[in-house]
DNA sequence: TTGTACGCGTTATCAC
DNA sequence: GTGATAACGCGTACAA
């Protein structure tokens, strides 16, 4: 009933020779002879003979795994970078393990502890907000230092020397801020994070550019840092309850739906009173309503590219030790949630 | 620069003693005296000495890896199952693998195959919907033949033998028509898939049963059968316009949102003169507008207990071959799109 | 108390 | 053409 796996010493006792001879045949040597290589072969695909990966892996140094550490995976931005990374690594036959830090320093290190001995190849990681925070990469400088690649992306850091994927998020949310300047808006609100995630200072960085240029005053009580990217929505309720403003420029999909939503309960109109624009054009971005215009992120993208990167380090010989930044150009979706 | 990993053979190298007594000496075997013990464990942490996990694998016949196989990722559904599972996962000291079959079959095979051959103890997945419409299990079989246990949520069959974990999508179906019937609702509209997706023939199940209880006439010109999860605008909206009804049910959160829209977009008002109601509880139901009320599904519980399902079969000795199947409740959710 | 030998499954080298 | 041997890193039964 039960079939277990066959091995390459099960060939062999089975058709009385070598294993040696066994494992020639299977790659087709010209070392062996055509009889005894037929043999082999027509036994082996009847019982299904598969190589143990692990045993190839113990052999090699190389599992063809590549370790995924991202802080959350209930968000669209993230699982289109998995998805990213999925498909390249699949087509260059690397399988993809995903552990999830949780925005927790912690649990962000002991993922890459049990990953780091020898389960994987490389790293593809974006950090926790923790981590950011904190200002602690240890974990990433103990890794890159055993000569295992790492590849960040979006939350990166300046302190570790690896690859890295970006988008040019200043240039995202200078872009946003400037079309609704150009509809004419004079008072556009912030809703962001605090500035230790790498992101949203950037974000923000680019918003106030955008006022800069174009002569309008950057007034601090209109913009709102909360301290982490899940909603606070007493927060966001009375920000928006106090404030004073014909535009909403958010740091991600989930802040912009919901004070589109709190602002369309006052009564407003979108966007004629009022016009939004967010970071991540994901679901909710399109099936809102109105449907929302946003900052493309690019993630599937950004997980191609990073993937592509580690690969190429993890098979390339050489022990450059140079690395390189991509930065990607985000794009302005349109939707209705400003003036076409 | 480069502190390569280190071995245990080094460790016993540099130190002149076995490889041997090093491996006791750090696991605190009583066999070696607390002189050596000491000397081998302060030089191991020296140099950070860990363990290598192919090797441990390779020896115990056991990765601790899981291999996760899901139809998408860009789902909400979806990711919280896999949340859940790699918060049960890791707590017990399992990796979870990852494979995307995008909903193909060959997709399916294929990365079945890259796993089975060693680099996981066990598989939790959900069908794709090619592999349910051609009702191909093989790959199922083969895999479980081999003795790897696989446990199987949501999207299931009943071909193969093994753990599965559904909800009672019929009773989620049967409680949301039976909420839209206790409205005063008479015209239900049913936006679904085709029935190969074993889902959403147990949601249609139901919500034909709710009708039937009910004294309502089921009227087939009020379903809607698309033919995959992917939404087909266009259609949705020519079987809005033709039809005439006060209430709609359907099979997913996007069907849903988008109805919405369209309807509002006819002047008509939710939930005042049309009430409507979705499977899957996810972000977009929370933050439409108006939000949903949805059948939740749990998916982060489906996940911890597939994990759990599947660790404890691994981890069993026994060869029992009883499989059970876990069926979940689903729960309402009441929001804004019906009237409370 | 310490060390030797063997096995996990595979591949590569070298001898026959 | 074929086979024996070593090696990858670890754990363990057994010998010293």
């Amino acid at each position: 009933m039960l079939k277990t796996k066959i091995t390459l010493k099960d060939i062999a006792r089975e058709l009385e020779v070598s294993i040696s001879t066994v494992s020639k045949a299977l790659k087709n040597s010209e070392e062996i002879s055509r009889d005894t290589k037929e043999k082999v072969q027509a036994f082996a695909k009847l019982y299904n003979y598969k190589p143990n990966n692990i045993a190839i892996s113990l052999k090699n140094k190389r599992t063809k795994n590549i370790g995924v550490v991202i802080p959350a995976i209930v968000h669209h931005f993230f699982t289109t970078v998995i998805r990213g990374i999925e498909k390249y690594a699949n087509a260059r036959g690397y399988n993809v393990i995903v552990c999830l830090s949780e925005e927790s320093f912690d649990k962000e290190v002991i993922n890459m502890e049990m990953l780091a001995n020898g389960s994987i190849d490389g790293f593809i990681m974006s950090l926790s907000s923790e981590t950011q925070q904190k200002g602690d990469f240890n974990h990433l400088k103990e890794v890159t230092e055993q000569g295992i690649p790492v590849v960040l992306f979006d939350r990166i850091t300046n302190e570790i020397d690896c690859d890295k994927v970006i988008i040019d998020d200043q240039l995202g949310a200078y872009n946003a801020t400037k079309k609704l300047i150009d509809e004419g808006r004079k008072r556009i609100a912030h809703i962001t994070t605090d500035d230790y995630l790498s992101v949203s200072k950037e974000r923000t960085k680019g918003y106030l550019k955008a006022l800069q240029d174009n002569g309008l005053e950057a007034d601090e009580s209109r913009i709102l840092k909360l301290s982490t990217m899940e909603i606070d929505e007493e927060r966001i309720k009375e920000f928006l309850d106090a404030n004073d403003f014909d535009a909403v420029f958010c740091v991600n999909e989930i802040f912009t739906v919901y004070s589109m939503r709190l602002v369309q309960t006052k009564g407003l109109r979108i966007p004629e009173d009022v016009s939004f624009i967010g970071f991540t054009d994901g679901l909710l971005s399109r099936y809102s309503n109105p449907s929302l215009t946003m900052v493309a992120q690019h993630g599937e993208k950004m997980g191609e590219i990073s993937a592509q990167m580690l690969i190429d380090k993890v098979e390339s010989e050489k022990e450059e030790e140079t690395f390189q930044t991509k930065i990607l150009e985000p794009t302005l979706v349109i939707r209705n949630s400003t003036v076409n």
